[in-house]
DNA sequence: ATAAATCGTGCAACAGAAGTGCATTATTCA
DNA sequence: TGAATAATGCACTTCTGTTGCACGATTTAT
């Protein structure tokens, strides 16, 4: 994709358009797993860790990416699709890790199904994430 | 539960008794909500982290209790229940945490349903937990 | 155009959770 | 009783995430 086009695409959501953004709004658009703030420290070795962390708040605050909890202890972003309304309500799609090449993808049409809770408790947000095989490691 | 009866049973599970480790299990037992490192840290002050870390890695590895991945960042631990195989293939009863009172329980009843993933995946574990307000923050 | 205000970046330092090495103490077993 | 084994405690380390503060860049008002 163009910097043009990151450029108003990131405008678009508010967040000014630097060329650390330009470049992590990038990265992240070319890697179809999500990454970890880990991931961009490596990536970028140029850059400070801080700047990244601080790229990618920002970035989550707007409703650039959201995050992801995939059960690995550190936390991972992905960019948010178009339509995808984490930032209002929790965008309910799941996540699934594999076991084997440690990447983490969201599967954006996968919705967490309903769950009938005990009398007295009320659901607010839901977190489901599969662990298994990828479709990119095959037996 | 009696000293004696706790005894027995972490002998079935082959952990030897020692005193702290009955003390760690009856705080376990006592407790509704999963417990994590820092919760037995902050009740048994006078026991070292490090005894308790590997108080609770044993209990993990013989099956006594089951890690519990709540999204808080922090790991919790809570008693398997009789019938519970979270050795053997994981257990999949899923998990809630309440946003009001920061506690995390087990709906040891409520499975996770099966869900169809895309074509090349396979699914050998899962994690979900739902977040909301529990029976007892009523609103 | 210039100055003031705001925003982004980088360095350092810190906090919390998890984990390891090693010495000491307690328990089991020959 | 003594040797082997297991549990405990202390110190130290790693990893992730986070904040304070200073400096440089960019925007905005005059
Ligand atoms: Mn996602
Ligand atoms: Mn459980
Ligand atoms: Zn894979
Ligand atoms: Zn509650």
């Amino acid at each position: 994709m163009k910097t043009a086009k990151i450029e108003s695409l990131l405008q678009k959501s508010n967040v000014r358009p630097t060329a650390m953004r330009i470049l992590v709004y990038n990265f992240l658009l070319e890697n179809e797993a999500a990454k970890s703030l880990t991931d961009l420290e490596n990536y970028f070795d140029k850059s400070d860790r801080t700047t990244l962390y601080r790229t990618i708040k920002t970035f989550e605050d707007k409703g650039v990416v959201h995050q992801i909890d995939d059960g690995t202890g550190t936390t991972k972003y992905a960019l948010c699709e178009q339509g995808c309304n984490c930032q209002i309500e929790t965008d309910l799609h799941l996540h699934f890790y594999c076991n084997i090449c440690d990447e983490t993808v969201c599967l954006t049409d996968r919705k967490i199904p309903n769950i009938n809770l005990p009398d007295g408790y009320t659901a607010e947000d839901a977190n489901l994430v599969i662990k298994g095989r990828c479709e990119k490691c095959p037996e």
